[in-house]
DNA sequence: CCTATAAGTCAATCATATTGACCTAATTTT
DNA sequence: AAAATTAGGTCAATATGATTGACTTATAGG
């Protein structure tokens, strides 16, 4: 059973007798909405929603990524990425250049308003999160992050943005081009 | 940056350069693809998704379980719920039998057939968190369930699954009248 | 010139969910 | 016994996020 706790001595549950994998579905179920209950009510006021702050997100870890870049990351089709992608354009919160190396491609980038707000949305998840590792203690983040790491790296996603921010982030010409 | 490593040796990476919490996003967004992609596909086949899922699961957990409360054990509406609820009893996942303490209550079980999906289901899922578990060692497993059980405690449904689990499992009348 | 690629768009459809209104049946309250 | 409440169901409209498929424009490159 997952039972929460008041008091700080007996945190750790006892692992033995209580299942801990019969309930998995409850702890990614509701661990993702508490994660992102925040961030949601925050962005709610500027009529944007959960595919806008991934895109933030992503912009703001690899700035002048292109539009084919972006949704192979996010593991969409364009057809998904495009309306979202154009109501951050108008609400001001991305511009896009036309890449100098090749005219056909669009290099997307925060503006300050994008910026601001993605800082913002990162911060409350970040310091939620702290919030936890530190009352927990010991090796818990570490632990945590690397069984995330463990489910995330097998995503084509995510190998592809590992791949993009390795190059990205060390050369000034984002093909190699 | 979150790398994945081949070498067993390495698992553990760098968590002091690498700032683990500027990437929270990516681990919620990936993991969690990851985690339901297995059943997603497992139970296409019989034209349910992940919302079907999620409500063979808390029927398998607490068997009786009344439609208002599976609703609020879920955090959603009762229209987004009864058309799911149709559909699995219709493709013979489910049963509802008129509660004997008070005809207006309507108690959901699984039949033979939903037990299986279900237990197949949840299997895939806890052998594919075993397999990192393992991989990782020490005390990962409990490490990154106490994490998850932390966001998850602060949910409404999550608290309101905890009480009914406690009441219907040890109680022989599900609302105790 | 031809072909491929990047980006954009239109249309139809699906899955998930919401708010609001309204209904029936059963139970509880007055 | 009548009135109010509760559990469950349903209809309609709408929102969000996504898909497949078709088609267009602009650019690049052999």
């Amino acid at each position: 059973m997952i039972v929460s706790t008041a008091k700080g001595e007996s945190e750790r549950l006892n692992h033995e007798d209580d299942n801990d994998l019969n309930e998995l579905l409850i702890l990614f179920y509701f661990g993702y909405r508490t994660f992102t209950e925040k961030p949601n009510q925050m962005i709610e006021k500027y009529g944007i929603q959960r595919v806008h702050h991934r895109i933030l997100f992503f912009i703001a870890r690899i700035p002048g990524i292109t539009v084919n870049e972006l949704l192979t990351v996010l593991e969409v089709t364009k057809q998904a990425l495009n309306q979202p992608l154009r109501q951050l354009t108008e609400k001001g919160f991305i511009l896009h250049k036309t890449a100098e190396y090749d005219k056909r491609y669009k290099q997307l980038y925060l503006t300050d308003r994008g910026l601001n707000l993605e800082k913002e949305l990162s911060k409350v998840q970040q310091e939620q999160m702290k919030t936890i590792f530190t009352k927990l203690g010991g090796n818990h983040r570490e632990a945590w992050v690397d069984v995330m790491k463990e489910l995330s790296s097998v995503r084509p996603g995510q190998k592809f943005f590992k791949d993009l921010f390795l190059t990205k982030t060390t050369k000034t010409n984002p093909n190699n081009k």
